[in-house]
DNA sequence: CATGAATGAGTCTTCATTCAT
DNA sequence: CATGAATGAAGACTCATTCAT
């Protein structure tokens, strides 16, 4: 009933594909995969079925492009995060958190999708989501290991310790997602970047942590086109 | 036009609900709710479509049983961990946490359909898998409150810590979940608790750890009346 | 969730018959026969479904007993208000309708089931439905008859006016079935008897015709044997 | 996994929906409601289940479609025989009668359905139909209310007149309806009328009525536009 | 490029009937 | 005689996908 388009305007095709995937992101986010049928995101874009299978091949395909995307721009936040003049090593880690949080924020339809409507959704995605996941852990796990050689961190098991990591903040940012969705997020960058500095025995200063988020937020919110994640 | 003895024992009621519900636990952990049909699970255990109507009101009510009997173990289990004599806090947490890894190792087919299954279901189900979520994370903050009072931890927030806390644990057990499966999720216990110890900032003596996680699970093995998930 | 018997009483063969007959007329006339299903109408009799089947052969074969016994009994209530010293031709047009509405009066759940929902039920039953109608059309046609070769009424086609005879008796009947209950159905005998009358241009004098509907239902009300329709 | 194109001609949609009606009303005359299912009804318009579906909410929906469309039609033909220049009162009730027979016996496949198949078959359309019989008989009342005023007719009451009456018709019909269908309805309506005249103790000149049935009678033969229940 | 009517395999669910106990 | 758990055929309905226009 909301995402009703009215008014046809004559798109093209990268626009209407555009269109198409914010349509269902919004759909998808809300009522879930099963719950969502392709007529309703045809509905909500104002285009027919058929136009829909001219720019996707199916259900599936649509919500695997729009999985793979919003990942994609997740991973490039945190790339864009640690981009920077090297710092201090809690500075990185401050900022890579921070980015993230402010992404998952940003594209909550999209986080929601990637986050709780993906999981479980048939063996192939779970397979997908898996493979993202132990990614996931494993560059934690490559950040990890020199810091443990160096002694800047105290972890009993790498594996488990990004593990353990990765699950911290991903429940940080679900829980927002299934609930608290009112509140705002970024407050709890700085809880959890703490936390998690602790868990690691890592030495740091809260205000120098503060300060990290706060510009890292900073950037972010002028850097428009890193967030396009349509784009092209 | 119906009829056919089946040749094998003959159950009481008790006994073909129980093997129903392990049949569809093993089904639904493999292939995924949607993608499981009823006639898979009454074929699987063996059974009419009828009989298995007889026994469940419909599809989601057989799930949310599972759910609800996964769960209520899960919770019992903690319990049981818990009423120990008084001991030290880290002890406390590490039989806590002990006893759920070995609990999700235990079900792996149960914990899987609650943690991942369960998610994204449909909204009934997601709403249910967040109160659960939020009573586990209320009941990590009121454990959390008073050692903070007494200075024995050091939290940031401890709503956001015990979300975190709560992530850091589930992830270990749904990554083994979604794949290490096979290797032994109970080595995780250690350094697990470790990484969790240190994120509060708790004083902990590692070799008293190791020996309460041992201890713990040498309790749970030898106490098989905990463990049947179905009993009464 | 009324007819609940509760005390199970020990019953002879005939007796658990009549009681289940008894029950599926009230329960049949409430919901309806494809609404009905065996189970309740065993819960409603206290009995086991095994049992039901011990006594009727199937769900059909208990309908078309409680049809028949059902026409069974307003026939004989026919037969009974024309077994009368003879009298008028108008006295005995009045006994027998009388005599007919308060039957279905009588055994309203009965006469429900069989006005009402075995209409349409199947097109085994619509062509009994279909005799037992031509079979009343033909009584009174040839009742009929000789009163219009004695030129005692005028009737233009002796076929029509039987069937328009049949139809606004039942159709009095029928419409206080369906929702004019709680009124009193034999306060329409006489305007009924009246309209008929008049229908067949029969002589008659009103006082007569009251006065014979009301020993009719005298009669009735004090022959308690005639009514049993479960007897035999 | 879909499609063939069928070889029948293509049909617009108001075609199709008329030909799914009609194919319908055809098959539930003949093996009535429960005994037909919906794949049975597609397979005789020649659609898939889908198509069905397209065009009716469910099978109860097609049915009532087909009801209240029925009724429609029937109603319309009271109208339009009362829609004449004023004449006689027996000439009205001639052409009234008249057209509904003429009706019954042109739609015949609809008229069983909502006479016969329709009685019964669940509380809402037992609820409908005792609505349109009670609006019948009160359309019947209001009608003999002022002639009783005037003298014109002799009733008793006109609430069980105007019951009788209308049973008297619906019976003539139905029992045609249920075997007599060979022969032709038509050459009731002139004892009918009569019967029902002569029940009111109207005056009433039987070449007149005669007459008026003819005229009616051809006059609806010619007034193709009437008849066409699914226009539009 | 765009449309949307048509398709039909696939699912859940009911319930009359049986028969081992 | 009585029981009621078990059966499975039958049927309503959904929805992703196609293709003639």
């Amino acid at each position: 009933m909301a995402f009703k388009r009215s008014e046809k305007i004559e798109l093209h095709k990268d626009e209407k594909r555009k269109l198409i995937l914010e349509t269902a992101a919004a759909i998808l986010a809300q009522k879930g995969y099963h719950q969502t049928a392709v007529k309703d995101i045809t509905d909500g874009a104002g285009i027919s079925v058929g136009t829909f299978y001219l720019y996707f091949k199916n259900k599936e395909d649509l919500f695997e492009k729009l999985y793979d995307e919003t990942w994609k721009t997740l991973r490039n936040l945190n790339d864009y995060a640690l981009k920077t003049d090297s710092c201090s090593v809690a500075k990185k880690f401050s900022r890579v958190i921070a980015s993230s949080i402010w992404g998952y924020q940003k594209f909550k339809d999209l986080t929601k999708i990637m986050m709780i409507e993906a999981v479980g959704l048939n063996p192939r995605f779970e397979e997908k989501y898996a493979q993202i996941m132990r990614q996931s852990v494993s560059d934690i796990e490559s950040i990890l290991e020199p810091l443990k050689e160096r002694e800047l961190i105290v972890v009993f098991d790498i594996k488990v310790a990004a593990t353990a990591y990765i699950g911290a903040i991903h429940n940080v940012i679900t829980c927002w997602l299934r609930g608290d969705a009112r509140s705002n997020l970024c407050e709890s960058t700085l809880p959890l970047v703490v936390f998690l500095m602790q868990a690691l025995n890592m030495d740091f200063n809260v205000d120098e942590i503060k300060q990290s988020i706060d510009e890292m937020n900073e950037e972010l919110e002028n850097d428009h086109d890193l967030l396009d994640i349509f784009k092209n």
